[in-house]
DNA sequence: TACCCTTATGTTGAATTTAACATAAGGTCA
DNA sequence: TGACCTTATGTTAAATTCAACATAAGGGTA
């Protein structure tokens, strides 16, 4: 037996910000510069991809990323700050999770 | 924006033994004595209630209630250890991840 | 010009999960 | 006996989520 812990940042009303795999797609997008490059990387269609980050925005209340049809999409200021924020939180989230588990459930096996 | 904490005990191949329905289910169980009134109580199916008893069972690879046509539905010892691992585990990973959010997303409003 | 890259959406279909309905069987109680 | 409690499953329908397909438009490049 294991711990699946799940960390996700939501609106007032429940609306989903970010979660792991929106971490996923916003890191990717600042490594690629692509949502397409994105989408292959991640083996998901490029409207998934759009789709989950215009969601996000939607949830947040501002731009993560900004787009241009010729030098392709890039994180804003927001993104790269929520991106970051998130890892921070995902992290440490599963770490304490994880020492509860083991506290807990004496996890000798392993 | 606030933090949504889920945290799940499941089996090797990823199989559900406790989550936060699951607990309220075996928490029912224990105070009510009855499948049928813990449904009821929880707005849920017998059914949905009792397949849900079975599939933690089935991971969790042990009985975790013992059931009687007369008297109604108990838990075991083990499900009474399991229901209560749990709500520490949830209780303390719910505690410990609010306190990340709070630092890393400095909650001034609430 | 034609092909390929990019973002941007709508639409439709498939798959998966969840809920509802139906039935059976044992026992209690009036 | 009949109505009602309980557990126990199968079956079917609905709902919701997820993937696939289609199309459009702007621009670069050979």
């Amino acid at each position: 037996m294991k711990l699946r812990s799940i960390q996700l940042l939501v609106s007032e009303d429940g609306g989903i910000v970010m979660g792991k795999g929106r971490m996923d797609i916003l890191a990717s997008i600042e490594q690629t510069g692509s949502i397409n490059k994105t989408a292959k990387t991640l083996k998901m269609s490029y409207k998934s991809v759009w789709s989950k980050i215009k969601s996000t925005e939607k949830n947040y209340g501002k731009p993560v990323v900004v787009s241009d049809k010729v030098k392709g999409t890039f994180l804003t200021p927001a993104g790269k700050y929520l991106l970051e924020a998130y890892r921070e939180l995902n992290k440490d989230c599963m770490t304490a999770d994880d020492a509860i588990f083991d506290r807990i459930f004496g996890n000798t096996s392993r």
